[in-house]
RNA sequence: GUGGAAUUAGCUCAGUUGGUUAGAGCAUCAGAUUGUGGCUCUGAGGGCCAAGGGUUCAAAUCCCUUAUUCCACC
């Protein structure tokens, strides 16, 4: 069983400050996680992951390193950790997502998914042992279960048979899961994924059959997919609650600043989204400010840094005016100071609402900084 | 000098036998992006169709003149 040390309950609200254990580092929750579902987070190198951005944790995607590199490659480099140079802790989601975004390809049966290869069109197959197996072979510290991703909006019969089904799911999961050994000597946890669509007795019935299975942690799916964030968040007051306390909570995917701190306010523990680096990708940039977009003409001649209170690498070296000018040249460097610094601010935020956490003021603070961070900057002062 | 071709959005070009408010790509400008199918998607602005004159109910389209550019031949 994973250790996961609650140091801190916010008086108010549903927040906590944690640290949670592996054998590659201690994770300090609320915790952002930069996606790199290839090996890499796009854009931006390990170095600068570890030590501008201060990343904790990262992701990699089962579905994607299973079909490229594929498993024999990563089992020769000694697991994805050697493979990408990364020493800290890695979090694989299984592909489920993808069995919900490449839905066209795909056959759902039973036991498993089928699925055609984006990259070659060559046919594979899922089932929950599979995706145990290849985490096995990537060695991700944290590993996401096969599940079913539901679409929004999603009619109730859908979504019950779909919880049905991860739930059988989970069972098969977790067999596998403690059939199989790890292959390079450091421990990996799996976690169970919550589902049931906006429906809260269909949320409330994969809560309760996943936590019977009783996982390392667990994930709350099939959020932030196109339902109203009002929406999201309400489904998130009611699951956290069927959650056990002591056990780490992720909210995949999400999201948007704001939507992270609410959620962060409702009791979640972790999060992940490609917001941050695709959008960055985009001339989109995230700061304490409010959010620009970059190649906007006015920006030209602005010879401040992206965010003047933000110490990143891209912040400290250069300014608005040339990261402008790096966009509309397509310059490739756009998008490497463009993601260090967007990750960088994620990063800051969960920091900081843990400091606010353990400060005992995260509920006035959260209030005050969304309704600057989340405003786009149309007016220089 | 002679003959031929061309001239339409900032750039490169479409534009049917003359027929409503002349289109595209790129560029520009502005939005979007939530468990990533690496440079994506959506929208907007921008043209007295080289200039002038004719023919016609109607001209980017046909005729004439001029200008500019390119090609071929003396």
């Amino acid at each position: 069983m994973i250790r996961f040390d609650i140091i801190k309950n916010s008086n108010n609200v549903k927040a906590r400050a944690g640290l949670l254990y592996t054998d590659h580092g201690v994770i300090e929750t609320p915790i952002f996680m930069p996606v790199g579902t290839q090996g890499s987070v796009k854009a931006v190198n390990q170095t600068f992951l570890a030590e501008d951005i201060k990343a904790q944790i990262i992701l990699g995607n089962t579905y994607h390193l299973y079909l490229r590199p594929g498993t024999d490659i990563l089992f020769k480099a000694g697991g994805l950790h050697k493979f990408m140079n990364w020493n800290r802790p890695i979090l694989t989601d299984s592909g489920g997502y993808q069995v919900f975004s490449l839905a066209e390809l795909r056959k759902l049966r039973k036991d498993g998914v089928e699925f055609k290869s984006h990259i070659d069109g060559s046919k594979h197959f899922f089932s929950p042992a599979k995706v145990i197996e290849i985490e096995r072979f990537i060695g991700s510290d944290i590993m996401m279960p096969l599940d079913e991703c539901t679409p929004y909006p999603c009619d109730y019969d859908y979504a019950k048979k779909s919880v049905e089904l991860t739930s059988k799911w989970a069972v098969l999961n977790k067999e596998a899961f403690e059939k199989t050994q790890p292959l390079y000597g450091h421990q990996q946890y799996l976690w169970g994924i919550i589902q049931g669509s906006v429906y809260k007795d269909l949320r409330e019935k994969s809560a309760l059959d996943l936590v019977k299975l009783d996982f390392d942690g667990y994930s709350i799916g099939g959020l932030a997919v196109g339902e109203p964030t009002e929406k999201m968040y309400e489904i998130l007051d009611f699951i956290v609650d069927y959650i056990p306390e002591n056990k780490p909570r992720y909210l995949m995917g999400v999201g948007k600043p704001e939507n992270i701190l609410e959620a962060i306010e409702r009791g979640v523990d972790m999060f992940d989204c490609v917001m941050p680096t695709r959008n960055a990708r985009n001339s989109h940039i995230f700061t304490w400010n409010g959010i620009i977009s970059i190649r906007n003409n006015r920006y030209k001649d602005d010879f401040r840094p992206l965010d003047e209170n933000c110490d990143c690498y891209a912040c400290k070296n250069y300014t608005r005016a040339y990261l402008r000018h790096l966009f509309v040249a397509k310059e490739l460097l756009a998008y490497e100071l463009a993601s260090v610094h967007n990750l960088h601010f994620y990063l800051s935020l969960a920091k900081n609402a843990r400091k606010h956490i353990i400060e005992g003021d995260f509920p006035e603070w959260k209030n005050k900084v969304i309704k600057i961070i989340s405003k786009k900057i149309s007016k220089e002062e």
